[in-house]
DNA sequence: CTCTTGGCGCACTAAATGGTTACTTTCCGA
DNA sequence: TCGGAAAGTAACCATTTAGTGCGCCAAGAG
């Protein structure tokens, strides 16, 4: 007796295949939120859109995360610490200070690239006046180590003699973050305005360099 | 005879007073869309909520502009061609370089400052990924002036000896702008991030001040 | 094998929303 | 002065949308 009729085919590894998984059903539900919030701004998502992106039953939404509000704090939640994340996997404090700072600008660069729903999120909430975030604790936690981390860079830098004295961190991490950010959110309307179209590969690429000469220049001795 | 009863208070200058005006209710509706497209967003925005706003049937809503979404590329293009107007009136021609590109960074800040349904009206449309601005034409014109204004800059700086060469007019414009947009675009989630009120008079003199020495730097020979 | 917990799904609702129909009122030129 | 056109209004409608009530059944505990 007992013979599993379902585990035949698909699913060897550590956890038994189940029919019921909430982790994997609330992974999914994020998955699928993050995609719909971003592409849609939160007033724009619609909740039976994700739910069935997400082959979850909408019900399990209001289970696992109360409201739309309460998942869209959610998948807000989870951007800002994966890109904390990443920051912090950077190891900048094992590098010299212009390589270092060379490596947060381009990784900022990239990483806005590659994950375009995280701008499109923070523009959400800002249209919201971040009313999810300032509920947020953790997300205080992971900015302060964030903000240390290129205030040590800076630090490094000017004790070796090769950035200028005087460079407010904040301000600094605010501009890496906009020349970036600028770029990439308003793609659409700068292609028009501009005549010219801002995401091809060329035009990509000599925006990066560009962002590292004005950042280099901005700091150094 | 031809005594305008209505006329008695109010109202002296060119137009005589009239219940009923096109012109005026027009302006009206676009007045309060402008605001509420800002505050809310294409999608966030309701149109019963304009109607009442401007004082107006929302039957004329659609009278005046067709849809919601026309009525929102009326407010759009306006919104660009009152930035782009407010430029053309700085006048930087008759500035030397330097000062001229000074006044340009300060302009485009103060401007952000004091019109910020400017930048969530962009915002909301780069969501929708200009589908609005694509169809407009009068925005190509006021582009093209607006972005020769700035090469005309630069190249009377680099004669002059004061800016270096190789400067793409482009790649600078977008800079100048991207550090005032996104530091006030993103003021609420960055004054959670950031642990300080990023709007506070202080914080704001500073940021103008930061973002002269960044452009100031970026060009100079 | 039973029982309880909770993951899951269906069908539903109350409210909101963009848009419209049908109508009245005012204006202005012939 | 009078008729048509345009400005303005109110009630209405079809859909969409976030959110729920309720019951089924899988699965781990004892």
């Amino acid at each position: 007796m007992h013979v599993d009729v379902i585990s035949d085919v698909e699913e060897a590894p550590t956890k038994r295949s189940r029919t019921r998984d909430a982790e994997a059903t609330k992974a999914r539900i994020l998955d699928a939120a993050k995609k719909e919030f971003a592409r849609n701004g939160l007033g724009g998502a619609r909740v039976d859109v994700i739910a069935e992106k997400a082959s979850a039953n909408k019900r399990m939404i209001y289970h696992y995360f109360e409201s739309k509000e309460g998942l869209f704090q959610t998948v807000l939640e989870n951007a800002y610490v994966d890109i904390r994340a990443a920051e912090q996997k950077l190891n900048l404090d094992h590098l010299d200070p212009a390589t270092a700072l060379e490596r947060l600008v381009r990784f900022t660069w990239e990483y806005y690239l590659k994950n375009p729903e995280f701008i499109t999120l923070v523009n959400s909430e800002n249209l919201h006046r971040a009313k999810h975030l300032k509920k947020s604790e953790v997300i205080k936690v992971v900015s302060r180590k964030f903000v240390n981390m290129v205030g040590d860079l800076l630090e490094r830098g000017v004790a070796a003699g090769v950035f200028r004295r005087g460079v407010d961190p904040v301000q600094l991490n605010i501009t890496i973050a906009a020349i970036g950010y600028y770029y990439l959110t308003n793609r659409f309307t700068g292609s028009i305005v501009f005549e010219r179209d801002l995401m091809a590969k060329d035009a990509l690429d000599e925006r990066l360099r560009f962002n590292l000469d004005t950042v280099l220049r901005l700091v150094r001795a």
